[in-house]
RNA sequence: GCGAUUGUAGCUCAGUUGGUUAGAGCGCCGGUUUGUGGUACCGGAGGUCGAGGGUUCGAACCCCUUCAAUCGCCCCA
């Protein structure tokens, strides 16, 4: 090739937007969230699924309603090879109660379900906002007693305590009645913003046609002075209704779990019914609400199931684990041993030294690569426990490698303890003739012999 | 989908009014020093200034388009 002749250049692919490559301390925090969410859920007895990315797009369509945004525009869906509409789960709760119903789960009814994974939203990316994101969910399917909501919340209250997040972080309730309170209260919504349908907002405008109770919790000042006189729900919930929410809050009550009426909370998808709450915190700009969910009491009817009660929640493990990085609750473990050989011939003993130490459940890095003389303070910068040195300056005749044993933790028992496996490892590994002890603060010196077979 | 801000080395950022071969710190690689070691010093690699087009004798800088991130709206977990 001469030089005029330049190589074509190969043109790196970009990431897709709103989509992440978590990496380190963020990753920690993610899986911090999902393991703590795992061990809840096995305490609460919900049983773990495995469900798929996709599904049919009437799945999504019929359940979530036709004119919510997350279907006309926010759905990531195609024709596959043979000609089917599919759809990427923009949530967990439909396909859920598709696979309640195509599995014949009502054998098990009533069945606590849990899951979590990546779901795909065609939205503008934001701080904790992404197209591919990931969410932790819990549902109860067949279950109409208030106690299955009560259950559910008081589940997500500890999962937030004890990622040492809660502080903060709200619950804020409210009712939507059931399916006749919830029309009532809509047609006296529609009715009364008609009336003032030229003072609101375009937004609110717009929302009045598609969805009018989120007129209730729209940000624009032009609409406040009217939600604060519109009509209420307590004004058209059933005396059921009201029985079911006040079950619900004085069980909450007795569990110890605070919670604020919120009665502009409203869900955005049409199945909900009964219980809505959303976990709410003011440490995440716009994207504030950090778990949400409520009771959907009419969805399994829309995809041509029996009338099955139902409810959920779920929650953005993004959001949560940002919560959780910035509380400084995560950090990657410290590491337990630097092995470092400084001298080539010994590099060979120091990889199967960490090997050894790596069986006995000790985290090991080797460094045995680069500059000889520096790769002492490459093991210091890793922040180990112990870092273990093979050297072979001043040897005897017959003499293999020294040991050295440095201690850079305060702690004495952590490293007396590594001491066990540590001498255990050289044993099988090496001739070693004197035991040894590490302690604190000093560095011990050994000669090995030679190395075992 | 709408509005605003930002985009220069692996990372964090300088870069004057448009003017030589685009800089620093950290990190990385190598060397010297130190020698029970984490220091200091020296050197090196690493950049089509997000991308494409335009204006100009000349563009990291001005204009247009586009991509992306961030903040808000919308939506939602």
């Amino acid at each position: 090739m001469s030089k005029s002749e330049k190589p074509a250049r190969i043109e790196t692919p970009q990431a897709i937007r709103g989509t992440q490559d978590i990496f380190g301390a963020d990753a920690e925090a993610f899986a911090r969230v999902v393991e703590s969410f795992e061990r809840i859920r096995r305490l609460y007895r919900f049983r773990r699924v495995e469900m798929p990315v996709f599904e049919k797009t009437t799945v999504f369509s019929r359940s979530l309603g036709e004119t919510t945004d997350v279907v006309s525009k926010e759905m990531y869906s195609f024709e596959d090879r043979g000609g089917e509409s599919l759809t990427l789960r923009p949530e967990f709760t439909a396909g859920l109660a598709r696979a309640y119903i195509t599995n014949g789960w009502q054998q098990y009814a009533p069945v606590k379900l849990a899951t979590h994974g990546p779901l795909f939203r065609y939205e503008r990316p934001q701080k904790g906002r992404y197209r591919q994101f990931h969410q932790i969910d819990a549902e109860v399917i067949g279950a109409a007693e208030p106690t299955a909501d009560v259950e559910l919340l008081v589940m997500a209250d500890q999962l937030l305590k004890e990622l040492g997040i809660a502080d903060g972080v709200t619950l804020q309730l409210n009712t939507l009645g059931d399916g006749e309170s919830r029309e009532a209260w809509r047609a006296a919504l529609i009715e009364y913003f008609r009336e003032h349908k030229a003072s609101l907002s375009e937004d609110s405008q717009d929302r009045l046609e598609r969805n009018p109770l989120r007129i209730l919790d729209s940000k624009d000042p032009r609409d406040k002075p009217f939600t604060v006189d519109a009509p209420k729900i307590d004004d058209y919930l059933s005396s059921e209704a009201q029985d079911f929410f006040a079950k619900v809050t004085g069980d909450l009550d007795a569990a110890g779990v605070a919670w604020v009426r919120a009665p502009a909370l409203v869900r955005g998808l049409d199945y909900y019914r009964h219980t809505a709450f959303e976990f709410v915190t003011d440490r995440l700009g716009a994207q504030g609400t950090v778990l949400g969910g409520g009771r959907y009491d009419g969805l399994m009817e829309s995809l041509g199931g029996a009338p099955t009660p139902a409810v959920g929640w779920a929650a953005g493990i993004e959001r949560l684990a940002m919560l959780v990085a910035d509380a400084g609750q995560v950090k990657e473990s410290r590491l337990n041993v630097a092995v470092v050989s400084e001298a080539a011939g010994l590099d060979q003993s120091a990889c199967a030294l960490g090997f050894g130490l790596r069986r006995k459940g000790v985290s090991v890095d080797v460094i045995a690569s680069g500059g000889v003389k520096k790769r002492f303070a490459k093991a210091v910068k890793l922040n180990p426990q112990l870092i273990l040195v093979l050297d072979d300056r001043g040897l005897s005749a017959g003499a293999f490698a020294n040991l050295r044993v440095k201690s850079l933790t305060s702690n004495q028992s952590v490293a007396t303890d590594l001491a066990d496996d540590i001498l255990q490892t050289l044993e099988q590994k090496f001739y070693v003739d004197d035991s040894f002890t590490i302690e604190h603060g000093r560095e011990l010196q050994l000669r090995i012999d030679s190395p075992a077979q």
